[in-house]
DNA sequence: AAAAAATTTTAATCTAGATTAAAATAATGC
DNA sequence: GCATTATTTTAATCTAGATTAAAATTTTTT
C-alpha cells in the first residue's frame, strides 16, 4: 500500500505523484475526447499500459478521478493568473498575459487539461471545494478587469459577466483543440488577442 | 405504442411532440444542473411527474434522450442565425441580433438548452448527424465573419478562430445561468455586446 | 541475495440505473 | 357505453463497468 510517509520517503513518493499526474492527463485526455459518461477506467488504464484494477493505486475510485482532473485544471489556471499578476502592468496586459499562459498549458505539453463538465456529480465535499476553486478564480480575474478600468486600460463594463464571456471561451477549447501541434501554435497566437480585443476602449 | 400515422392524425400526434418536447427541456435542464452522468432518467421523469419507465415511450432508450437533446440544441442556434441572416443588414449587425436570439432562447422560456458535453458518447450515427449539424452551423456563422470582412463592418480576422472564441461564450453559458430571472435580463442586455465588441474595426 | 515494500494483475463480485414485458389506466372515436 | 388506441405503471431483469481481495510480480533496501 502507498504511503506518503512511508520510510523511503521523498523519492518514492515523488515518484508516486509524478505517475499519478500522468494518470490525471491521461484521464483529462479521455474526458475531453470521449465524454465522461464515454470513458471507462480501462480507456485511461490503457493509454498507461496498465490493467484499470491498477488505478485504485492511485486514487480510491473513480469519483476521485474526476475530482483530482478538475482539481488540476483549477491549478493551472490559478496558477497562470497568479504568474500574470505578479509581472505587474495595467490591467490590460495582465488579462493578455494571463490568457497567453493559460491557453500555453492548455494546448502544450503539460495537457490535456479536463474540461469541467460534471462538477455536480462530485460528491458533496468535493463538489463544493471544486467550485470554491473555481469561484475564487472568477474573482481573481474580475479583480484584474476592475483595475484594468481603474487604470483605463479597460473600458468600462460589466466585470462579472465579460469575465463569464472570456472564461467561457477560455474552458472551451479543449472542446474543439484535440492536440493538434500546429494548431497549437495557431491558438496561442491568435487567441488571446481575439479575447482582449474588445475590452480596449474605443 | 405510439405511431407518427395513427388514424387520430395530427391532433394526436402534434400532442406527442409537445410532450416529448417538454421532456426534452426537462433533460436538458437536468444535464445542465446535475451533470450527464449525475442525471438519472428517473430525475427527467420527476420532473414530469412521471416514472422513469414512462419515458420509453417516447424516446428508445437514454442515447437517444441526449440525442435529441443536442439536435434541440442545435436547432434553436440555426434558427437563431438564419433569422439574424434573413434580416438583412451588415456583418456586424447580423451577428449582434444573431447573439441576441440565440441568447433569447438559452435564457428565456423556450430553454433551457443542452449543453452539448457528450457528444463522443453518443451511438456513431448519432455523433455524426450531431457534429455535421454543429459543422454547418459554425461555417454559417463563419460565413456571416467573413461578409462582415468584407464589408468593412468587421475588422480583418482568423473567421476560424473567432468564431471558436464567440461559440465558446455562447455554450458556455448554461454552465452558470440556471433560469434565474432577473439574471436573464442582465445576460441578455449585456452579452451580445460584450461578445461583438472586439469585431468592430478600430 | 534475502527481506520488505511498492506496484500490478487476476479473477471475482457488486451495483446503480437502464431497460423490458405485461398489466392497468386513461383518453378518444363511434 | 363500447371498442380501440394511447399512455403510464408495476415489477422484474439485465448489464456495463466500477470496485475489491488476494495473489503475483517488480522494485528497493539492507
Amino acid at each position: 500500500m502507498h504511503s506518503s510517509n512511508s520510510t523511503a520517503g521523498q523519492r518514492v513518493d515523488s515518484r508516486f505523484q509524478l505517475k499519478r499526474d500522468s494518470m490525471l492527463r491521461a484521464a483529462a485526455r479521455c474526458f475531453n475526447l470521449k465524454g465522461f459518461s464515454g470513458t471507462s477506467l480501462k480507456d485511461v488504464a490503457d493509454i498507461l499500459g496498465l490493467t484499470d484494477a491498477a488505478l485504485y493505486y492511485y486514487v480510491r475510485n473513480k469519483e476521485e478521478l474526476v475530482y483530482l482532473c478538475y482539481v488540476r485544471a483549477a491549478d493551472v489556471g490559478r496558477e497562470a493568473l497568479q504568474r500574470a499578476v505578479d509581472e505587474g502592468g495595467c490591467g490590460l496586459d495582465t488579462v493578455e498575459r494571463y490568457l497567453c499562459y493559460h491557453i500555453e498549458v492548455m494546448v502544450g505539453e503539460r495537457g490535456p487539461v479536463a474540461i469541467m463538465s460534471e462538477i455536480p456529480s462530485l460528491k458533496p465535499e468535493h463538489r463544493d471545494d471544486v467550485l470554491e476553486l473555481s469561484r475564487k478564480h472568477s474573482a481573481a480575474f474580475e479583480a484584474v478587469l476592475e483595475r484594468g478600468i481603474q487604470d483605463g486600460s479597460i473600458a468600462p463594463c460589466d466585470v462579472r459577466m465579460t469575465g463569464n464571456a472570456i472564461m467561457g471561451s477560455l474552458n472551451w477549447i479543449p472542446k474543439w483543440f484535440h492536440g493538434d501541434a500546429t494548431m497549437a501554435g495557431k491558438v496561442l497566437a491568435e487567441f488571446p488577442q481575439i479575447l482582449s480585443r474588445g475590452l480596449r476602449p474605443s
